[in-house]
RNA sequence: GGCCCGUUCGUCUAGGGGUUAGGACGCAUCCCUUUCACGGAUGAAACACGGGUUCGAUUCCCGUACGGGCUACCA
């Protein structure tokens, strides 16, 4: 059972912007989101900007555009709100001395250690390890016995180093052969040996703390009391779990939740930034400056924020009911971990487009034409509204996105320059321009002319004056083979643009009539 | 390798000691549409394997296999 105490649920989402936050972040951020709505709690957003080394300009500012466009956004953190926990960055909270007052405070009491070995006394040890056939080399209950740090180090000679500045980390002592116990909301009880665990850094030489403990420092002191998160932390929660113990925290600790992660279409392993077949990893357009790689978004591929939502939402994760197309307030209203699959979860590029697709055709038509408007703007096309919203009408069965609607109906745009060869090569000959030009005469009779009145031209001439071929009517007026109901383009087109196009068609053809 | 997590149609999943194992995407066939990428109907398609427990296991337990994650002064 989810634990929904009488305390507010507050939960956070804490990327470190150290890249474009891509689409298995953005579920976190999702689930995270919805858990909180559900329950009437707060949604925070943390930079966890701990590792200056790969931090990326840029980055936060896009993590906090993406998140608006999904329309999941905080209510307190870095660019939303004005929560009373500030700062939300860990490298503007470092400051403040937060993390070396808890770690000291498990210094003093016997729970972490200085450490002093150099990046080359570790190298050594692994290798000295690995020679002798140790499974994982570590730092941990045995070999710190025998490594430099104020476990094995004299008072006076720790105190020494420190006065010389000698650089440093501290270290979690990690105990020998204890039970570490914890209830996952999603996994339920899950059961470690401490030995199998390292010595985790908790503060680094530069000063900064690591992700295990600035994370277990911020959400005790945001009054964090669900921490919803991948499941690729899963493994180091024991230790996160010791840390909460040491401090004396063990009834403030948050709730674990770990998330499924989000598995590659096709082959195997978390989804990366090359293997969505075909569709984006990123909410948006992803610039990363450091590499100069651009990766295009959903936003800008032409999907819809909420099909986007709605399609993470059930990776991983189901309703309870039969029902695949949820709003986000349904979404929420149903969302519980309860219902959060234990197992990854493979992403699926065409049930992607298909939700797009349900969404496309929920949108009436004149939202629909304010959409097509933009597209057309861009390629400098200016049409008039409700002609747009006529075609988004006609059009939007046969779309997954609005760019669709003008790639498949460039007929109602362009007048066309040239028709589809196959069709003219086959069906192209005198006794079909007979016709044509006779049923010509037939439409310019058809009065009023909407779709209804030229069905009826088109049937009655069929069964009275001769057989049309439809495929060469409908390829000498939009030039191509294929689309919606002829009658129904010819209404939007109108009479005089119709007949136009079918007389020039004819003019243009009639040299290649063999 | 070690530790942890997992395993229902190809994919996302429902279900749960006795069911014709349900839905969705995709696929196939048919109908409709005088075209079609819409719609409708139908179909093919799954409980990883081996042991228990049980009158009865896909469901509970244990193994095995397979998959995934982690194994940094990264998060």
């Amino acid at each position: 059972m989810t634990q929904v105490s009488n305390k507010k649920v507050r939960v956070r989402f804490a990327p470190s912007p150290t890249g474009g936050l891509h689409m298995g972040g953005v579920r976190t951020a999702l689930f995270n989101y919805l858990f909180a709505k559900k329950h009437n709690g707060d949604f925070i957003l943390r930079i966890e900007d701990t590792d200056q080394t790969r931090y990326v300009k840029g980055a936060e500012e896009y993590i906090i555009e993406a998140l608006k466009w999904c329309g999941i956004e905080p209510n307190e953190g870095v660019g939303f709100g004005n929560g009373t926990h500030a700062p939300y960055r860990q490298s503007e909270r470092k400051s403040s001395g937060i993390y070396w007052e808890y770690a000291q405070k498990l210094i003093a009491s016997g729970h972490a250690y200085y450490a002093f070995d150099t990046e080359q006394e570790l190298e050594a040890m692994r290798k000295r390890l690995e020679a002798a056939k140790v499974a994982a080399p570590q730092y941990n209950h045995i070999t710190r016995e025998h490594m430099r740090n104020s476990l094995t180090l004299s008072h006076t000679e720790v105190q020494k180093l420190l006065d010389d500045k000698v650089p440093f980390v501290i270290r979690l002592k990690v105990p020998r052969n204890e039970e570490i116990r914890f209830n996952d909301i999603i996994r339920g009880w899950i059961v470690v040996n401490s030995s199998t665990i390292d010595d985790k850094v908790l503060l680094k030489s530069d000063g900064m703390p690591t992700y295990h403990l600035a994370h277990v420092v911020d959400d005790i002191e945001m009054q964090i009391t669900h921490v919803v998160r991948g499941e690729e932390w899963l493994p180091s929660a024991p230790a996160h779990v010791l840390t909460y113990k040491y401090l004396g925290l063990e009834n403030n600790m948050p709730n674990l939740a770990h998330l499924p992660l989000i598995l590659k279409p096709d082959g195997k392993g978390k989804l990366s930034k090359r293997d969505t077949s075909g569709l984006p990893m990123f909410p948006m357009n992803w610039h990363d400056e450091r590499t100069g790689e651009h990766y295009i978004g959903y936003k800008e591929s032409g999907f819809f924020p909420e099909a986007f939502i709605n399609m993470l939402a059930l990776l991983g994760w189901n309703p309870g009911n039969n029902q695949e197309v949820l709003s986000k307030q349904e979404l929420i209203d149903l969302f519980s971990f309860e219902k959060v699959h234990k197992a990854g979860a493979k992403f699926d590029p065409e049930k992607t487009k298909w939700f797009n697709q349900q969404y496309l055709r929920k949108k009436d038509k004149h939202q629909l034409a304010a959409l097509l408007q933009e597209i057309l703007i861009e390629k400098n096309i200016t049409a008039d509204t409700e002609y747009l919203a006529n075609v988004c009408e006609l059009m939007k069965e046969k779309a997954y996105f609005v760019k669709d609607i003008f790639e498949m109906g460039q007929f109602f745009f362009f007048e066309p320059q040239t028709y589809d060869e196959k069709i003219i090569q086959k069906k192209w000959n005198h006794d079909n321009k007979k016709i044509i030009e006779t049923l010509l005469e037939q439409l310019n009779l058809t009065t009023p002319f909407n779709h209804e009145t030229i069905h009826q031209t088109l049937d009655n001439f069929s069964k009275n004056t001769g057989k049309i071929d439809f495929q060469l009517l409908r390829t000498l007026s939009t030039g191509v083979s294929s689309g919606p109901s002829l009658a129904h383009i010819f209404e939007i087109l109108g009479k005089e643009k119709t007949l136009a196009r079918i007389k020039k068609a004819i003019q243009t053809l009639t040299i290649n009539i063999s």
